[in-house]
DNA sequence: CTACATGCAAAGGGTTTGCACGACA
DNA sequence: TGTCGTGCAAACCCTTTGCATGTAG
């Protein structure tokens, strides 16, 4: 579920100005982090966006990998799936979109379905903070895994 | 969202079945790992179900209860938060039900819904695989982390 | 009795932190 | 030029593995 590259731009440009907001310094790292997150089709880890980004940028460590994914999260311009932080698999598909999981090898699909987007949230949930994003997410197992049943693990 | 007592026993008993079904041993640590994920309300992560079976097995040890909890993802008897595997939270609440996750703090709330247990899967995604359990989850802001906003960071 | 499970300790990987150098504003 | 960001390396987890001992079947 890759973005366009007309949309990477607009991500990009948008990344700049909240950046320039807050005073945050606009760096070469910082940008090409956010880029290869918004141009990677499906869910990234950590590892994977520093082998895309190194690349481009060399240099560039891994630990500013975590600390400008850390940021990100906290302007709100990636998500994660799963609860934030823990070995975390990023998105930067800002759309609702909602996820299929493969509980067997932990592969996510994304899928889009206008149903799932206008589901009306319980008034006693709505309570319990400020709503952002509904997302579905199915579990089951994938055709790949399904035809390694018996075939010992596939896990890991 | 605690079982009750009863249901406690019934996934006890139903344990007990799957492992002797399969050959698996019955072990003193098993029973009582298993039983700290199913009483215990919220999502523990495995260092939490660790400490709480060390109450009343103050032998076991931290391997065992991550062997013991791989095992039982692998029986299907739990399920984990997000992606298996990395740095899980556990649940043995096997009945259907939604999350609302914070994504500032990571507290996850269990909702049951039941309009929410009943939406119709596309076909195409259908056919990724076999579907075992649709989950709505809602991201947001929790109560308490939007009176922290501006007292400095709240996380972790 | 025999095979499997456990506990211990050490290894392995991923993530975070402290500090001096370098680059944006 | 000053301040914030980066790279490096070491520290710090959490998780997994190898092996001898213990125990359920």
């Amino acid at each position: 579920m890759k973005l366009t590259a007309d949309e990477v731009k607009d991500r990009m440009r948008h990344l700049e100005e909240c950046l320039r907001e807050r005073g945050i310094k606009v760096t070469h790292q910082r940008l090409e982090i956010f880029r290869e997150v918004a141009q990677s089709g499906g869910h990234p880890d950590v590892e994977r966006i520093y082998r895309g980004v190194r690349k481009r940028v060399p240099t560039v460590s891994l630990d500013t990998v975590y600390r400008t994914l850390l940021l990100l999260l906290d302007l709100g311009l990636l998500t994660t799936l799963g609860p934030p932080r823990d070995r975390a698999r990023f998105d930067a598909n800002m759309k609702t979109h909602h996820h299929f999981v493969c509980s067997k090898c932990g592969v996510t699909q994304d899928f889009y379905h206008e149903a799932f987007n206008q589901l009306k949230i319980p008034d006693r949930v709505q309570e319990w903070g400020r709503m952002e994003r509904t997302q579905v997410e199915i579990k089951g197992t994938c055709e790949k895994c399904l035809r390694n049943i018996g075939k010992g693990s596939e896990k890991k």
